[in-house]
DNA sequence: GACTCAATCAATAACCATTCCTGAAACGGA
DNA sequence: TCCGTTTCAGGAATGGTTATTGATTGAGTC
């Protein structure tokens, strides 16, 4: 993790008043070394190599006090487990509804979406995330040649 | 339902092999009478109000049919069921993090935004949605009362 | 360094929406 | 009517996630 991100998720955590404990440090690192966009069983594997007493359990929680703190984001596509994802740039992401991928999608504006929803409806607005499906290119071409 | 719409149907199933079964019309009666979005549970207890023998699993199939041949349409909010719409024109949902009440959010033009993802990503876009959640005014006045 | 209290942890059981499985029933076509 | 296929009811199973319960850890204090 690079320097200015660790001093900002230090940070995060103090004014929240949880701790930074290691099994929460090694949570974040599972996920700035994992590719793409892994579920909370992925990050499990990743943390149990280092620390095989961990439990699953534990790293639910742990991406949940760090959701809550505002240090990763996670979504969720339906028919398949939750995505944690360091990135809290707004982006897109899309999901390979054959072999379950996530690939971020650039280059897409959302600018002023929220406002708009929010002008338009008496609700609170609290959070809005795009769900992309897809195929990736790699089904595509197995479909194809199937 | 509209006799228009049951044309529709009618010619969706007809062109899909799917049979129009007893169960399915009523999976879809209940649909058109249930105010909001109801989930498949909601679905189930209006149906068996008029034929008790029918089994939740049933209903969760038959949803499953009428989606599959594009008579209804789901969405799936994290931590919450899965909500089904007879609503097939674009239109945005709200969902109330508190109470789980769905809404329509009226007014916001989403056009072009699934071409501009699929102008920007190699995958092949077969779906995406838009997931928002809030606070209904019932619920942020409880809230805030409290 | 020992003490105290709260926060956190590991392990496991429980939960719940959804799917799968099985044999029975209904349906459509010869 | 018979036959093959589709659909159904009922219930068991699945899988991601959360709740529960003592044990452990850690910061602050003396």
């Amino acid at each position: 993790m690079p320097e200015v991100r660790d001093h900002d998720i230090r940070e995060k955590f103090r004014r929240s008043g949880y701790t930074l404990t290691s099994q929460r440090r090694a949570v974040l690192e599972a996920l700035s070394e994992a590719r793409g966009h892994p579920s909370a069983e992925d990050v499990y594997l990743v943390v149990k190599r280092k620390n095989p007493r961990v439990a699953l359990g534990t790293v639910y929680q742990a991406l949940s006090v760090l959701e809550e703190i505002g240090v990763i984001e996670s979504k969720h596509w339906s028919e398949s487990p939750t995505r944690y994802d360091l990135n809290l740039a707004p982006h897109l992401d899309i999901r390979c509804v054959r072999c379950g991928d996530v690939a971020e999608v650039p280059g897409v504006e959302m600018d002023g979406v929220e406002e708009r929803i929010q002008a338009n409806t008496p609700y609170e607005v609290t959070r809005t995330a795009m769900l992309i499906e897809g195929l990736c290119p790699k089904c595509a071409g197995e479909r194809n040649g199937a």
